[in-house]
RNA sequence: GGCCGCGUGCCAGAGUGGACUAAUGGGGCGGAUUGCAAAUCCGUUGGGUAAAACCAUCGUCGGUUCGAAUCCGACCGCGGCCUCCA
């Protein structure tokens, strides 16, 4: 069965069909990197990285005729390779939405006085040596720990951007692309400019590109009506229509800025991405690279990549005007391009928010996590991945500590098929197992029922052989759990303290006597000695050899 | 205020007209194992019965249908967007 997505764009489960199967184009909105990434960002991330997994798998078909999606002759099984790409957004947007992102604070600007208090409190990092006023420091510093909590859990495309950096690009060092699409735009008259010499501001026209709203199901007249009191000021009185939004800011005076034909200044919110995309992915729209960009002709007529993702707040404004100012700089005749053609991208994936014990993730309500944060508490990535990817990724997931330690469990269970040693093998639960796994994943990416029928099979795996290896390695080459780091447990001559968990001379005392009082068979001692420890938030499990596992309860 | 999505058992979470007697995992309960635990394994987990029959159940109320967790309507609750956000 081939693969299936829900299409944001005509609000369908579709067919997924590249231009090219064995080389299937993606794009993800990455990290803006003026704060850590949470977890809620971690969770759209790593739907889009299973989905990329699972196109690169070999038990993944693609239909290569939308019209036929079901016929055998017509199906592509591999092998296939998949270019993803995901930007990092190191330029600071701006703090004021309600005036279009002309005013207010910059973001950098803001994380760099965060940085700062720090610094003054000497709560930043051991070893952290970042210049709180220089912007591309603070952008760099996050980067840095994006790319390791990325790396941590297995996202794809942060390992394989390490070997080309490329593959995550950032923003401020794509510039010249950017300035190139703007001018394109201008020329074919999507484009205008406002306001004095000095403070000029490039707005995108949406009134020009019809199919403008198609994305997010607005209509412009909706817009209009919507926008209300809301967008007031000067900013507002200059555009020809209240969605009209910002492509180019000359501001000779923002923290950081570039030289363009609209003046010194920066770009607006999503310019970035159609030029991050288009120069990676499309080379024959757009070539741009270290300062030197050429645009290709606008002679297209077909999207320029198969599959974009996102968080489902990009739906609107950011893709629907990333898919305005691509088509519009790129597309033979905009004005035909319509969403049952694709626009811009063949298939757009949108991933739900991610809430906390039933809540809305907020910093006030203190259900506010980062990776870090669990990776200190001693709670391993495989873990926070599996329940992160574990729901599907058009509901609104729960994240809990039940679901975390429910994930963990899972993960154990899944080690033991894959590492004890061998029997016999059952051939036929192994292909059985993958066509159920196969179907729930092309059913829109099922993963919970995907899950499910690896736990069944599981459950029925009593002596592992060279069937259950081969399958569990299958499933985990897109599920990303088994081959992630795991943290180390501390051991003493007694004690072995489990993640998170610091050595204690004074656990190791309680550790010694009780193994005395149990081999002196002082049994009522020995328990007493547990509860002091439970007293205490130990739990502790006695292992082969004589040693005792200490963990917090 | 406008637009969109969701609501499933103790919890998480699949299921979108008949095989739902609601997948799967956790938790609970019983058993094996253990000095006792933990972990692991086996069984069980709406009420009712010896077993059945029967009754109840997928936010609430109503409707469509021979048949509804699934389709339609209203209401209630939650979430998203309406130029910060994954």
């Amino acid at each position: 069965m081939p693969l299936r997505l829900y299409n944001t764009l005509t609000r369908r489960l579709e067919p997924f069909v590249p231009a090219d199967p064995s080389r299937v184009t993606f794009y993800t909105c990455g990290p803006t990197v003026y704060d850590d990434a949470h977890i809620g960002n971690f969770r759209s991330f790593l739907a889009a990285d299973v989905l990329r997994r699972w196109i690169e798998s070999p038990l993944c078909e693609l239909a290569t005729d939308a019209a036929d999606p079901d016929n055998p002759a017509k199906v592509h099984k591999g092998p296939r390779q998949v270019v993803h790409v995901m930007n990092i957004t190191d330029v600071g947007h701006m703090t004021d939405d309600a005036a279009g992102g002309e005013s207010g604070e910059d973001r950098m600007a803001v994380a760099g006085r965060r940085l700062a208090e720090a610094k003054k409190a000497g709560t930043l990092p051991p070893g952290v040596d970042v210049n709180p006023s220089d912007p591309y420091q603070i952008a760099r510093f996050y980067e840095a720990r994006f790319r390791e909590d990325a790396v941590k859990l297995g996202l794809k495309v942060a390992m394989d951007a390490a070997g080309d950096p490329t593959l995550m690009p950032r923003a401020t060092e794509s510039v010249p692309g950017m300035i190139a699409v703007i001018g394109r735009l201008a020329e074919r008259g999507f484009a205008y400019v406002a306001g004095p010499i000095g403070g000029r501001a490039v707005y995108f026209d949406v009134q020009k590109f019809k199919a403008y709203g198609s994305l997010s199901g607005n209509t412009l007249e909706r817009l209009r009506s919507g926008a209300g009191g809301r967008v007031s000021g000067v900013n507002q009185s200059q555009k020809r229509h209240p969605a009209d939004f910002l492509l180019w800011k000359e501001d000779p005076r923002h923290v950081m800025k570039w030289p363009s034909p609209w003046g010194e200044g920066y770009p607006g919110w999503h310019i970035e991405c159609t030029a991050m995309a288009a120069s990676r992915l499309c080379r024959s729209a757009l070539r741009a690279d270290n300062g030197q960009s050429r645009l290709g002709e606008p002679t297209y007529t077909e999207p320029l990549i198969d599959l974009h993702s996102g968080g489902e707040d990009n739906i609107f404004p950011h893709h629907e005007c990333e898919i305005a100012q691509s088509c519009c700089a790129f597309n033979a005749d905009p004005a035909s391009v319509t969403p049952q053609r694709g626009m811009y991208a063949r298939m757009w994936f949108h991933p739900r928010f991610l809430l906390v014990e039933g809540d809305k993730m907020s910093k006030s309500k203190g259900n506010f996590y980062t990776p870090r944060d669990l990776f200190e508490k001693g709670i391993e990535p495989a873990a926070i991945r599996l329940e992160l990817i574990r729901t599907h990724y058009r509901s609104n997931a729960n994240f809990t500590f039940q679901g975390l330690a429910d994930s963990q469990r899972m993960v154990e269970r899944w080690r033991r098929v894959q590492a004890e040693p061998s029997g016999m093998g059952d051939a036929a639960a192994e292909s059985r197992v993958l066509r159920d796994f196969a179907a729930a994943m092309s059913d829109d990416l099922n993963v919970s029922a995907a899950i499910a029928a690896v736990n069944s099979w599981a459950s029925g795996v009593t002596t592992p052989g060279a069937a259950e290896q081969r399958a569990i390695q299958q499933f985990d080459a897109i599920l990303g759990v088994l081959g992630l780091e795991r943290p180390r447990s501390a051991e003493t001559a007694i004690g072995v303290f489990g993640p998170g968990v610091p050595r204690d001379a004074a656990v190791e005392t309680k550790l010694i006597a009780r193994r005395d009082a149990r081999a002196a068979k002082d049994f009522k001692k020995s328990d007493a000695i547990r509860d002091e420890l439970a007293a205490m938030g130990y739990a502790i499990k006695d292992l082969p050899g004589g040693k005792v596992e200490v963990r917090r309860a």
